[in-house]
DNA sequence: CACTTAAATAAATGATGCGGATTAAATCTG
DNA sequence: CAGATTTAATCCGCATCATTTATTTAAGTG
């Protein structure tokens, strides 16, 4: 915890109008001022000086004005060309990535169709500049416009140190993917963090957990991740790393030993049980990365019983281990994102079975498993999300620097 | 997160002062301040207001003045007698009681050798209230003098609430109890907290993990609880529920199915184990809750394969528990506490090797497995720790109210 | 034109932390 | 032994910020 002057004051209630302002889309001063139970004054100084600083403005008379008799309250909302934000997200079969205003709206985006496995840190690492870049051009700005990116991935990441630990795209580990992009961006601030993270706080803002200050997100890709929101914040591990899902042991559905789940459940492992199950046959070249899980959803409808077995399996094991989790955590709410839940109902039936098979009495309400699909632009779009918190100036996280603007 | 105003700000560097002083016992006003990175005056302000207020005093002189050249350091420490507090532990067999001063030191304490278990509720408010007025009265005090009680016990507990949603020992739910005592104690405050989060702060606090501000506490009695420190704070649950490790799902060593770790490797589900390996042996009347875990030992020190099987297959599977909460919170400390622990290296040894042999490369060495063994003094010693956290005035957490001295 | 609500503005208050100057209490030095 | 030096702690003045209370301006309704 950081040591308190009135600056850090300033900082959290600042925060504070800019997260309802955020929240609440156009709102009144005096709305702001019951929600955040700051005085009339206060409200009024702050937004004053967010105004004159550019980062919302007023957004004159919402319309509805029923029993409305004095002054009508003027509305206020970010100002969407405030700032601008890259956010790009690197999948195992494609790239993309996405510029947002300050409201998180896309204004363009792109996705390249890499195999971002194939090739080595430095080449993805040109092929994200570029894309950037061009994305950047598409929007009609100037890189010097954009006040920040960020980059999702999948693996472990360390935020702070913008250190991607491990990931299932690089062979190699500790990679400095952040000061490599920040150096080729010509200095705008570039961040790193885990693909699931983003997808966390894109559900905080835009999904299925908007209000919810405690939710989990299981992410089932190539990799398998885990986002936690605890209070309303971005639980990371012991040195901002996170958790890595895959490294979960679960019990195999055929009874011996352990295995990491991502042996089981992971998107990789899925389609190489299918090449392995329907080896020489007409479809293999069908289960490769990319549109493979929707061809797996296609064999099982057709009732190919050795791709049900494979996605019941993955389906028990995602829920032994979801169960657990929900053990951990009692969250109210588990959401399921990522390609891999494209296999629909032959992997989730299973999973939910599990997931009420397993749990003790007294937990078997407590969380609504929902699933959620996620376009590309959409975890983009978290990616751009996650830079503009910063840029709302969070006092709290150990999120680093103030808005540049 | 609150709204910020000045008091606000007093509130955080006021508890940064205190706990200054509390972690590095005598200290004098300058290394607070560059401990704490206060100003000077800011720290002679505060440090000033709590000599008024009498939570400090001032320790003259600490005695090595080595290469002190000018004016002497006047050291600070926190006021012994500026407030007394009780802790409790309600366990299987017994419950143990401290009066502490506001330093948490030990002024009396009581146990009373009870099978909480065939009691009802208000039995043991009966006995827990007794015990306290006595430990009190041991103290030299009155029962007016204190500041606070905290109860723990195993189980889930929602601490804000002071309810007990399930516990091992009480076939009820949702018990109130934290209410029916503050009844019985005259208005004086009680708490309630889940036993694991008090050994896990007395850890903090005095234990194998002062200054280390991540690591997981497992303990392992009657029932197996997790504790989770997380940024320096106790992690809770979704609603202040800590999360009941019991409940954790585990694959037996004999490999079908899954059951609740609690079926494995809880001190009761070993003793009763035992109990059905011996049966009619003459060994059979020691195996009760209580000092059968020593008994187990010496089993399996002679070599009893019975026991040590048994012993071995609740290390394993606490160790696959382990190996998944590393991989989730990637602690760099593990401590395992409890009186099972008694029970010594026949559940450790495999405990450890079964996580060495479970844990990716990437996380072999992050954590360090720990064992800790506590005497029932100081898990009441826990309790009361929990209530002087809030005496001191910790403004971030949901704990509640001020010092009323 | 009176009334109502919203918002800005102003002034007074009180709390905080900070920096620089000052006092306090020791040791060192000649 | 007296003054210089050093370090600790405090005092004083200053700036920041939020709050309260009033007052004013704005923009509607009836």
């Amino acid at each position: 915890m950081k040591t308190a002057d009135p600056e850090l004051m300033r900082a959290i209630n600042r925060f504070h109008v800019m997260d309802a302002i955020r929240r609440f889309g156009p709102i009144a001063r005096v709305e702001i001022s019951d929600r955040t139970e700051l005085s009339a004054t206060t409200v009024s100084a702050i937004t004053g000086a967010l105004l004159d600083d550019g980062l919302i403005i007023t957004h004159q008379l919402g319309g509805i004005r029923d029993a409305a008799r004095g002054r009508p309250r003027v509305l206020l909302d970010l100002n969407p060309d405030a700032a601008h934000v890259v956010g790009a997200r690197l999948a195992p079969d494609h790239i993309t990535i996405a510029t947002t205003n300050f409201r998180a709206d896309i204004r363009s985006s792109i996705t390249l169709p890499v195999r971002v496995g194939r090739h080595g840190v430095s080449v993805v690492a040109d092929l994200v500049e570029d894309g950037i870049r061009r994305s950047v051009a598409d929007a009609g700005l100037e890189l010097s416009q954009i006040s920040g990116v960020c980059i999702g991935l999948p693996g472990v990441v360390e935020r702070g140190a913008g250190i991607c630990r491990a990931s299932p795209l690089f062979g190699e580990r500790d990679i400095p993917l952040a000061a490599e992009l920040t150096r080729r961006l010509d200095g705008v601030a570039a961040t790193l963090d885990s693909d699931v993270n983003l997808v966390t706080l894109a559900e905080h803002w835009f999904g299925q957990a908007r209000g919810l200050d405690d939710f989990l997100v299981v992410s089932v890709e190539m990799g398998l991740g885990l986002g936690i929101m605890h209070k309303g914040e971005l639980f990371r591990g012991a040195n901002g790393l996170g958790p890595d899902l895959g490294d979960l042991l679960v019990k195999p559905p055929n009874g011996a030993g352990l295995v990491r789940l991502a042996e089981v459940a992971s998107e990789e492992s899925m389609l190489a049980d299918a090449r392995r199950a329907l080896a020489a046959s007409e479809h293999e070249q069908a289960f490769r990365l990319g549109r493979g899980m929707e061809k797996l959803l296609e064999r099982a409808e057709a009732g190919d019983a050795a791709i049900v077995a494979l996605l019941r399996a993955a389906g028990e094991a995602l829920g032994f281990a979801i169960a657990n989790l929900i053990v951990l955590f009692a969250p109210p709410k588990v959401i399921l994102a990522g390609a891999a839940l494209a296999a629909g109902e032959a992997l989730v039936r299973p999973l939910r079975d599990t997931v009420s098979a397993l749990l003790p009495p007294s937990l078997a309400d407590v969380a609504d498993i929902v699933v959620h699909e996620w376009g590309d632009e959409d975890w983009a779009r978290g990616a751009a999300a996650m830079t503009l918190r910063d840029l709302y100036g969070a006092p709290w996280g150990t999120t680093g620097p103030a808005p540049h603007l």
